[in-house]
DNA sequence: AAGTGGTCTAGACCACGCG
DNA sequence: GCGTGGTCTAGACCACTTT
């Protein structure tokens, strides 16, 4: 899997050129006409590449007049594919380990219903949580099952990043989740890990990603202060 | 505007037989081929269609196989473009109008700028509970720009629904929206109307809706009550 | 080998915004 | 009138799953 798809390359291509400024907040980027020059292909997979960037809330499309970088509020576009590190603007974003992979029973807070292989293995489980601008924002607990998949410890991370290192290393790429939401008081653990009082409102997010590997799904469950960061979603046609 | 579009048509069709039950869950659907014949139209259309059921969650697909019915559990399947009553499962639902729509001032909770012309003119505000099995579970602030559209009596909404009244009497639909997610504590409004205690976390989401009409925007406010039906969402691709 | 969904090409016509 | 994005056609080849 050495390829990349051509419509990946375009969404790539743009969604850099915004994230350097080099398509600034508010301007258009060039037209899907000009894509389609640019990348020797035709509108359809222009629209493809554009319609992913629309769905993260890169752009917005103007009927007759083009497609426009939105304005980024202070907020994090976090409900996509992508894990954290893709999916926040441009705040400065820091993560630690608060404990190394390893081996431990499944949690029965994961709400998603588990395959019998799965429930036969055990998971492998760490737990991270992320600053924004030096605050702690989302603490971050993640399963994933052994048999499918070996331990990964955390310093072999490509830049930190585990869905970067399961891409490069293992070529598994995520291609979509499902998310449940819930507005809960924070625990003690929550609390601590945040430095929030305990019994604060927390936006907690229980995610089950599907990945290139029918055999393996990433378990997530995030615990989001949105007092400062809300969480936001857009959605298209 | 009186012919829906194709991919809307095929759109509607797999939705409703889902809906009734043709399509029981976990089973698969007629394959992108037989939806091209059925239709006299190309993938390309038939994907366009899917991939919208794709995001509201009501198919999965899976490679070389076909695409599912997927499996619904009790939770609402918000954060889409649609409103509440395109959104929620089999549940009974039950809206109740709790301030009837009247011109007021903009309130400032909305958090999304206001074009000029918004901020010029007056809003119509009117304020719903959703009921889901007798138990209220969001409460739902509405707003929209008096400069756009007349005021619309809620004995005038079509089948009790906002959105389908735009549609059928005036010609505008929704064409995408942005989110924005908050975890609160319920104020006073908020726990009087979804009959939970002062303080509770309630799961707070603005919304603006685009429409098709550039200088028509629906903002709202909803109070979810998420202890026993959490939001859903789903992303693929 | 046959059928499914995933990607892609090379066009067409339309609705919309703007000069 | 022209360029933009929105919809649609009629194909092609690929990767994957099942028989």
């Amino acid at each position: 899997m050495e390829k990349l798809k051509k419509y990946k390359q375009i969404y790539e291509f743009v969604k850099k050129k915004i994230q350097s400024g080099t398509y600034p907040e508010d301007h258009y980027i060039p037209s899907e006409n000009e894509l389609c020059s640019k990348f020797s292909t035709t509108r359809t997979t222009v629209r493809k590449a554009l319609e992913e960037l629309l769905k993260e809330g890169f752009i917005e499309k103007e009927q007759g007049k083009g497609s426009k970088v939105i304005r980024r509020s202070k907020s994090i576009g976090l409900l996509t594919v992508r894990g954290f590190s893709g999916s926040t603007p441009d705040y400065e974003v820091l993560t630690k380990i608060t404990k190394e992979p390893k081996i431990s029973k499944w949690d029965p807070v994961i709400i998603f219903p588990l395959s019998e292989e799965e429930k036969k293995s055990d998971s492998i489980y760490f737990q991270r949580v992320r600053y924004i601008n030096n605050k702690p924002i989302v603490l971050e607990n993640n399963w994933y099952s052994q048999h499918a998949l070996e331990l990964i410890k955390s310093e072999d991370f490509v830049d930190g990043s585990f869905f970067k290192t399961l891409s490069q290393n293992h070529y598994i790429e995520i291609i979509g989740s499902e998310q449940e939401l819930r507005s809960i008081a924070a625990t003690k653990e929550v609390a601590k890990n945040l430095d929030t009082p305990v019994g604060d409102p927390i936006l907690q997010i229980s995610i089950r990603f599907k990945t290139s590997r029918s055999d393996l799904f990433l378990y997530s469950i995030l615990y989001c202060n949105t007092s400062e960061y809300p969480i936001r979603n857009s959605y298209f046609l």
